[in-house]
DNA sequence: TACCTCCAATTGAATGTTCATTCGGTTTAC
DNA sequence: GTAAACCGAATGAACATTCAATTGGAGGTA
């Protein structure tokens, strides 16, 4: 009964209770939600069952710390990515490219992702300004109209359309239902750019 | 062991098979795919468990089912607004609007069905062409093109970018997380309209 | 109208399975 | 030596599904 806490960080975690994270995330993947009891994570992460609840008080735990877990990843992609010295519009692209490359690159993160969060879990939803990666993507677009490069429209509005269509790109990849190469990645980011940007 | 068949058009639904329906999807909005028990369904619906099985085969056929279902209905929207008589530029706006309206006054539907797509339910999924929801709207960002009005980009893509702006926003409204005003929902609108239009 | 027949529609208690969680005991690390 | 990490069989609850029994209503018959 003695939960390992949590930790801040990600670098100082327990072997075990990356590959229960891991574990825990393909098989959502594949299984779905349902369909992926403690059992088999613990089978696929190479621990016993009771060593998962070693780690976390229960499955919701578990997907809810694996949900925090999986957007502080995305959060450092937006920090990674957003640096205030370079252009905002190059800055753009960058993020864009960075974003759509990353849940690209972790379907399995994805999945969770979009699974979790339109489930009940997440119902109970965090008011928007304790949302670390939607506030840092609010504030990168504040920052592109502040500098006169975007319509004077919500940000928040400009943030969901944004991130809102590198999850459906990312979607549509990893579905194998299309594919896009490098062209058609920048016309598709031009073509958001060209609808959010104030006119020269 | 005789199921209901199915009929293609849903007016003549049973009055028990449309209850159940109803239930599930507010069921599985409130609790989750997971969550929701063919009990709880059957006490909702104001049936009997047993009943269920009458019309449905197993858990499984009934959210095939409902979500075969709700996408007649976005179907049937983009079929309504769709129309080819009327200028281009007007009928994206319409469309927009229209799609838009629907899955803000259906949230049920919008959930379980954000909930389905990102499930393996529907992972083995249907090869795209034969999605009439998407080569309904192909098919209309086809005729754009070719009449001109917009960008030489995939069709594909100008969906999937139209969609999920919609649904991003619908579930935005949805939360309560955000709410748009008609200005706001009309600067999304010609936001993304300049994104995909040919410049004069 | 009254009565019968037959089958689909309906019921809900019973069944068997699956699964989250527990806990007494063992191993590991320091 | 001891406390944390770990194990995995055992427990009990929740659940999908079944099925024997009941109802309802559409036709037929006299």
């Amino acid at each position: 009964m003695n939960i390992q806490l949590e930790v801040g960080s990600m670098e100082h975690m327990s072997d075990k209770k990356r590959a229960i994270f891991k574990s825990t995330m393909e098989l959502v993947r594949e299984n779905g939600f349902h369909g992926t009891p403690m059992s088999m994570v613990a089978k696929h992460a190479g621990v016993a069952a009771g060593t998962i609840y070693h780690y976390f008080e229960s499955k919701e735990h578990l997907l809810r710390e694996l949900f925090n877990y999986a957007q502080q990843q995305a959060v450092a992609v937006v920090e990674r990515e957003s640096s205030a010295t370079i252009p905002f519009k190059e800055c753009f692209f960058k993020l864009w490219t960075g974003l759509y490359t990353f849940y690209r690159d972790n379907q399995d993160m994805l999945r969770f992702f979009e699974q979790f969060v339109n489930s009940p879990y997440h119902t109970t939803m965090p008011p928007l300004a304790e949302d670390k990666f939607y506030t840092l993507l609010f504030a990168f677009f504040e920052r592109g109209i502040r500098e006169g490069e975007l319509k004077e429209v919500s940000p928040k509005i400009l943030a969901t359309l944004t991130h809102s269509s590198i999850i459906s790109m990312a979607k549509m990849t990893a579905s194998g239902r299309l594919h896009f190469d490098r062209k058609e990645l920048q016309q598709i980011q031009q073509l958001l750019w060209d609808g959010i940007a104030l006119g020269r």
